[in-house]
DNA sequence: TTATCATATCAAATATATTTGATATGAGGA
DNA sequence: TCCTCATATCAAATATATTTGATATGATAA
């Protein structure tokens, strides 16, 4: 059988991880650029590269190309998806509600 | 310095994994006990209380006791509270916004 | 074209999370 | 009390995620 929650799974561990929370942050007042994230991040290029890959994998965050830099923002789309699989797979559906068997 | 959103990776961290959204599916229809969780999700015993107990430090689920049985349930509050992490986090300030330096 | 810059990708090293099997704990029942 | 059951905890094995340093790619500028 195909993995279950597979896509849910991506989004919720793009957000399990504190570096990715420091960009989220960053981008909270705009869009930036890869160079910029990161310097406020102080981490490696390529562990940035690494982060962002998975934020925009993840569809909460998406890169645009401009010359040579990537910018990258908050995606009020994906933000959206997000809140929306979090709020189903914590509603509890009364009407079916079933009492543990013991 | 202390760790930065020590506490909302907590919560998402909870959410990144398939077996724990197996377990949040089963709660939906309401409480389970440890018992029927194991054998709906055909999981060892140690590595379901494991999953359970990530479960109830990010306060998305509550557990109660009835003898010998430990009862598991979606909370509403800590369900909230990681509805407004998510909100919080991805919600973009745009009177504060600034583009990028470059 | 050649050189440089910004970013992506790769493989190896390291860190963290998950599973397993054994044992501990604590509640009831005999 | 002693035994059994349900669950928790522990240490070791395994799996997965992250970081690092090296190199590749693709855009621009000289």
């Amino acid at each position: 059988m195909e993995k279950a929650y597979k896509n849910e799974v991506k989004i919720f561990k793009a957000l399990s991880d504190e570096k990715r929370w420091l960009v989220l942050e960053q981008l909270q007042s705009g869009e930036k650029c890869a160079c910029v994230l990161m310097e406020q991040l102080q981490i490696s290029q390529s562990a940035l590269s690494y982060h962002m890959k998975i934020l925009c994998e993840s569809q909460i965050v998406v890169s645009r190309q401009e010359g040579k830099w990537t910018h990258y923002r908050i995606s009020e789309e994906g933000s959206l998806l997000a809140m929306k699989c979090l709020q189903t797979i914590t509603t509890t559906n009364k009407s079916k509600e079933t009492t543990c068997c013991k």
